[in-house]
DNA sequence: GGGATCATGTAACAGGTTACATGATTCA
DNA sequence: TGAATCATGTAACCTGTTACATGATCCC
């Protein structure tokens, strides 16, 4: 079991990936999105120490996402890797020289793309959604709208599968004739409990858009 | 930056812990209830393939936790050094031998403790809760209602708590003055869509105590 | 003089995912 | 004959947490 003389050429697809759509984790598209408006509005300087300040206590976006050091250091490496940004050292005179990161276009790219594509599971709207929101408007107001609404679309969708496996259940098409009823009840409380977290944050979603918050 | 002669000696507080409640990561657990069902009614034999089968699509334990078979093997070899389960390898003629598990007395305590403790966060609900509410069920009915009643305590605290924290926000005592309006609106919206998942997940619970399905 | 701040990291460890290794046997 | 099943794992990679390393300078 040694794997010896293995073919470990293959190497693409990317493995043990929480995010599941196969693009960046969450907290390096925040690393991305800040860099993008660094740029745009002047808020932020581009290096290491200053993003790990917005992150900190206080700042909104620690009510989100908690990014220590080690991990901030670590994303801005692997983006810098992948080509979404570039960096450069510049001396500070009697401070220690910090690495300035600007954001490339292949960069602003995939933040874009990332900001335009809604989250897929119902647990993902307390992470990556809220990031998506809180770059999006201060990207772009029409970006944002756009968001919330494939957002809304698919959590709808969303509810309508569930339903159906919820009604099937009862029909009992899915799990065979021998599962015990105690097993079937269990799943069909499983599924009350997706249901009633997509129908709330569905609401939640409308809510955004009546108040006008786009 | 090399750590040179550092004091590496303290080495206790279990770090990487996404559980949070310092104990054992959710998988192991349901392995331990799993090996104490099997031990009290008879159903599985309490080796690694069999396991890996209740685990598999079409048992109503697939429907909230994926366990591959290489995490299965490695939760059992760490359930078996911490002392929970006891291992014993059983020939089986021309198969394979197998690895026979049994719950020791450690172990069944570890599990019911595990079973009398509500979940602290509301996105714990939908993997670690449910995973209790199984094995409290058809370990003991009274510790089903216990954790029941637990579970609805701690969550109706918890939405008490981020109540608060909505109003003193309108109040301006957090964040401080010097915090934009879109950055207060946006930890507004954030405190609701939290409010809003733990509201669902509270009115569940009710629903399965009205039902009388403790 | 000494602690907080500036600035960038590494080390050790934990959980998790996917793919692969190994070798027998049963069954179509 | 060859695919599925039985049975137990390893390898390589990923994210994430906590703690520590390094060395300057600012401010009390």
């Amino acid at each position: 079991m040694a794997r010896r003389g293995a073919k470990t050429e293959i190497r693409g697809a990317r493995s043990g990936d929480p995010g599941g759509d196969g693009g960046l984790p969450p907290a390096a598209q925040a690393i991305l999105g800040l860099l993008s408006l660094s740029e745009a509005s002047g808020a932020g300087d581009g290096y290491g120490y200053d993003l790990a300040r917005q992150f900190g206590v206080g700042q909104p976006l620690a009510e989100i996402i908690h990014l220590e050091p080690g991990m901030l250091y670590h994303h801005l490496k692997r983006l810098d890797r992948a080509g979404w940004i570039a960096g450069s050292l510049e001396p500070q005179g009697s401070r220690p020289p910090r690495q300035i990161y600007r954001i490339t276009d292949a960069g602003r790219a995939e933040l874009r793309r990332w900001l335009t594509e809604p989250v897929a599971r119902t647990r993902e709207i307390r992470l990556e959604f809220l990031l998506k929101l809180y770059f999006a408007r201060r990207t772009d107001p029409d970006l944002a709208a756009g968001l919330l609404a494939e957002q809304r679309e698919t959590f709808g969708r969303l509810i309508i599968s569930l339903s159906k496996q919820r009604a099937s259940l009862d029909q009992g098409s899915a799990f065979s004739e021998s599962t015990p009823d105690g097993d079937r009840a269990f799943v069909r409380e499983v599924l009350d409990l997706r249901l009633a977290q997509t129908r709330a944050a569905l609401a939640w979603l409308d809510g955004l858009v009546s108040s006008g918050a786009a």
